[in-house]
RNA sequence: GCGAGAGUGGCGGAAUUGGCAGACGCACUGGACUUAGGAUCCAGCCCGCAAUGCGGAUAGGGGUUCAAGUCCCCUCUCUCGCACCA
């Protein structure tokens, strides 16, 4: 007998795969299409765990659904620009592209080692120029239509990366890629997209997506955060301003007792230049500043604040007001300025009593009184208005439309819905990323590149600078250029875009890779989009997938699309996690640093901590490659899909893996060493002569079917599933090892167990799947292979278990032929001699019968 | 603080519509085969007890129901997201 051998078969089997183009995909208006796609990795350097586990996701789905028939697109790529490689490449002496493309070259191998069915056909990086030579493109449409557009302002910036960070790179007041560095503003020119144009249609959409998990949605309408209120109008005393104020609780405006400024709007310093305050303001701006907007609105921060010397009128009382600038009012939100209602609003509370400012109650709770100057917090329950002159005795509730009204009619403001989304930076002071294509003239301003020359190519030969600016800012080779207009010297631009760009449209490239006469063949991608399935982690259930929401938006106002939404179904893998081991001395050790429990360093004891997330810093990882040398690829995969539901986390277990590893060879013997008896048999023609435990199996067969199915299509529940064949595979290998010796009616029925439990594992475990069925005598591929369709038929069964329950109880089981009526299970149960010992005499109150499964007696 | 989700044996997890709780796998225990077993096969494996049976058990408490892991209410714990958003 054959050994299991993996590596063999697996690498026979791939480069069978990839001869045959077995995964080409080509277009075919016959068939219905399918395009499933998983999140393209970052070329790092090698896969780990989290790619694994999704793309052995990815790669059931994309087989089984070929298998049913349809036309599978499941391309894969690299993300292929950003920081890593300019840092690793400054640490190792090589270029960003060497170290780039390197490890694309040693990461696809992985991939392919893997044996998941992509197009190879279809690969992109998207730090090629035929990739980013489209992306400039649409940037220059999007620049003509005022959809990207440059502007100054306080961006965050991470000292480590030397660039400016995106609102959503900006994680508890840290860089997103260095949690111990605090982000600081700094005030910079920087191109954005204008994301906002589209926020309503983003949010509304969100409603439309039935096929994306609530968690991500819920997630994305909170980023966009829309807020209904009104704009109010504060005119300025003895100053040519009117200031306006966003709220969202224009009932308590007669409350409003003072104003308040974030302290870098432009304003206060026009406000205060050349009075008394001016000093003070300009150094209370400074220092605040200097303070990242983390920490500044941090709820543990104190409220800060100074006098501006300046007032307004609250325009509904009259009163003349004082305008501060305080430390918690955002420039960015709403219109920068915020009125403060210090009785019904706890952050304009603590503002009010730290600096002594008037307090005027406007609602009252309608079951008790409050009063001002005993108040400990500030009232935000609902109640009726009061000092509110013609609105007092309303629900504050109905004064909100009353007020906004008032508002309206008498020119004070107007209601107005505000959304926390702002327009994508996406400048960024690198070098390993698209260059933006604009110049800047002395005469001519800013002057986009004319698309016949581009792309604008990222030069290669040139110098990396450790820590500083881009280096293509001392390229003069690079920024020298003449003005596209007026042909004088002029200087370009010298940022490079977020990578974030790339990844809002590539999957619309894999539609037509090659494409070279625009950014892809519209007949193509026409056909192909949206993608069906998308599979990736949680972690880019904001960023990633908003920015292509938008982007496909852009792409669809432009003329290149005719969807609104990229992605119809979404799936968000949970994580892959491990234990970690921790010495007192050495912290966190690799599990090859930790002998007996030891650690192997000074002999201490090694605490084994919680599982958690796979990760280099707490040491808790595993190497695929490691995994994938010792029992191949089917086996790792098996266990990644078997260990747990794909959206939940995944806890290794290194025992787990060896069941995987024993199964597949239980499966490999039990087939290789029956082949000859499988082969032989003819196929079972006559199911009613079978004896029982014949049919049993059949019905089996059938039920496994019908289970995998289901489980693969509905839930993406693949532990079931394997579990579900495992039960098959019990079965048939109890038949085979019994005592008795089998007939030809037995082998017939273990032909046809056998036969289908290995085209169920092909998605699962493609290699050692199309190896047996080799060996079961067929010369095409699996591939080739329709999905089995169960037969209701066969699951039919002619008795069934009933549970017999006494008061909720299980007392009993009988065997009842199916389809009883309710009164003939009544009886059958009622005369079961068990069941009677625990009725006695009593008296019946109730049965309750469920056809073909229960009956309760109530007594 | 707000919002969402989760809590089931020693472990990962099943139970899809309210109908036998613990499928499948791991670990563990015993046995067979064996020079050997970290291979394979067979058996056992939620807890308690007066043990062929009975009782208890799905974070804890209460409720609805003939029947609750599943539905409702309260409490606790954990995870994730948001967090001075006016």
């Amino acid at each position: 007998m054959k050994k299991y051998n993996p590596h063999m078969i697996e690498s026979r089997w791939q480069t069978y795969w990839d001869k045959n183009d077995c995964f080409k995909a080509t277009e075919d208006k016959n068939k219905e299409k399918y395009y499933l796609l998983e999140m393209y990795p970052y070329p790092s350097g090698k896969i780990h765990m989290g790619h694994v586990r999704n793309y052995a996701i990815g790669d059931v789905v994309a087989r089984y659904k070929r298998m049913k028939g349809f036309n599978v697109l499941h391309p894969m790529g690299w993300d292929a620009f950003g920081m890593p490689a300019e840092n690793a490449a400054i640490e190792n002496n090589t270029h960003p592209a060497t170290w780039t493309y390197d490890n694309i070259d040693y990461m696809r191998s992985q991939l392919k080692s893997m044996g998941f069915s992509y197009d190879w056909g279809r690969e992109l990086a998207t730090c090629k120029e035929d990739y980013y030579k489209w992306e400039q493109l649409v940037f220059l449409k999007m620049f003509e239509r005022g959809l990207a557009y440059r502007k100054k302002t306080f961006v965050n910036w991470c000292d480590k990366c030397q660039t400016v960070l995106a609102n959503e790179q900006v994680v508890d007041g840290c860089c997103w890629r260095h949690t111990d560095q605090k982000v600081e503003l700094k005030e910079m020119d920087s191109w954005f997209l204008k994301t906002t144009e589209y926020t309503k249609e983003l949010l509304d959409y969100c409603d439309n997506l039935p096929g994306w998990p609530d968690k991500v949605l819920t997630m994305q309408k909170n980023w966009i955060g829309k807020s209904q209120g009104a704009i109010i109008k504060f005119p300025v005393i003895d100053y040519d301003y009117t200031v306006e104020v966003f709220t969202t609780r224009q009932d308590t405006l007669f409350g409003a007792t003072f104003l308040c400024f974030a302290p870098e709007h432009p304003m206060v310093k026009k406000m205060t230049r050349g009075t008394d305050q001016q000093d003070k303001v300009d150094a209370f701006i400074e220092k605040t500043l200097k303070i990242d907007t983390f920490m500044r609105t941090a709820d543990f921060t104190a409220k800060e604040g100074l006098f501006t010397g300046r007032y307004c009128l609250n325009p509904v009382t009259n009163e003349k007001i004082p305008i501060y600038i305080a430390n918690f009012v955002l420039y960015e939100y709403g219109t920068g300025a915020i009125m403060a209602v210090p009785t019904h609003d706890q952050r304009d509370f603590e503002f009010a009593k730290k600096y002594d400012l008037p307090l005027r109650l406007v609602i009252k709770p309608e079951d008790s009184e409050i009063v001002e100057d005993q108040m400990e917090e500030a009232y935000v329950g609902e109640g009726i208005l009061v000092n509110s002159d013609q609105f007092n005795g309303i629900k504050n509730r109905d004064a909100l439309e009353k007020i906004g009204d008032y508002l309206e009619d008498k020119g004070m403001g107007y209601r107005t819905t505000n959304y926390r989304l702002k327009d994508w930076g996406i400048s960024r002071q690198r070098y390993w990323g698209a260059p933006i294509p604009v110049v800047y003239c002395e005469r001519c301003g800013v002057v986009p590149v004319p698309e016949d020359q581009l792309p604008v190519v990222l030069p290669l030969d040139l110098d990396l600078k450790e820590g500083g600016k881009s280096p293509l800012s001392y390229e003069a080779s690079f920024y020298e250029t003449p003005c596209p207009k007026c042909g004088q010297k002029a200087r370009r631009e010298t940022d490079t875009m977020d990578t974030f760009v790339e990844s809002s449209w590539y999957f619309d490239r894999f539609t037509s890779p090659r494409y070279d006469s625009g950014p892809f063949d519209k007949e193509k991608v026409l056909y192909w989009m949206p993608v069906d399935q998308y599979i990736g982690g949680i972690e880019h259930a904001i960023l990633h997938l908003l920015y292509s929401r938008f982007y496909t938006r852009v792409l669809r106002d432009l003329g290149y699309l005719e969807i609104d939404e990229p992605f119809t179904n979404l799936l968000t893998q949970g994580m892959v996690c491990k234990e970690t081991l921790k010495c007192e001395k050495h912290g966190y050790l690799f599990p090859e640093q930790v002998k007996d429990g030891k650690c192997i360093y000074c002999g201490a004891e090694v605490e084994v901590g919680p599982s958690i997330k796979m990760s280099k810093s707490t040491k808790n990882v595993l190497d695929p490659q490691k995994l994938i040398e010792k029992y191949g690829a089917d086996t790792v995969r098996m266990f990644c899909l078997f260990a747990s539901p794909p959206e939940r986390d995944l806890e290794w277990n290194d025992e787990g893996v060896e069941g995987s590893w024993r199964f597949l060879n239980r499966v490999w013997r039990i087939v290789t060493e029956n082949s000859d008896n499988i082969k032989n048999s003819n196929r079972c023609e006559n199911f009613s002569s079978l004896p029982p435990y014949l049919k049993d199996m059949y019905r089996k067969i059938h039920l496994t079917i019908k289970k995998v199915t289901e489980d693969i299509e509905e839930r993406f529940h693949f532990n079931t599933a394997i579990s579900a064949i495992m039960e098959l595979f019990n079965k048939i290998s109890q038949l085979i090892n019994s005592e008795k010796e089998l007939n030809e009616s037995d082998w017939s029925v273990v032909k046809e167990a056998v036969e289908n439990m290995i085209v169920l594992l092909n998605p699962v475990v493609p290699h050692i799947s199309e190896e047996l069925w080799r060996e079961l005598g067929y010369k095409s591929s699996l591939v080739e292979f329709s999905w089995p369709q169960h037969r209701e038929e066969f699951l039919e069964k002619e008795t069934c278990v009933i549970v017999i329950q006494v008061n909720g109880k299980v007392r009993s089981r009988m065997d009842a032929p199916v389809s009883l009526n309710k009164t003939e299970m009544e009886n059958m149960a009622l005369s079961d001699e068990r069941t009677r010992k625990f009725i006695e005499e009593k008296a019946i109150k109730k049965v309750i019968v469920v056809p073909d499964k229960l009956v309760n007696i109530v007594i």
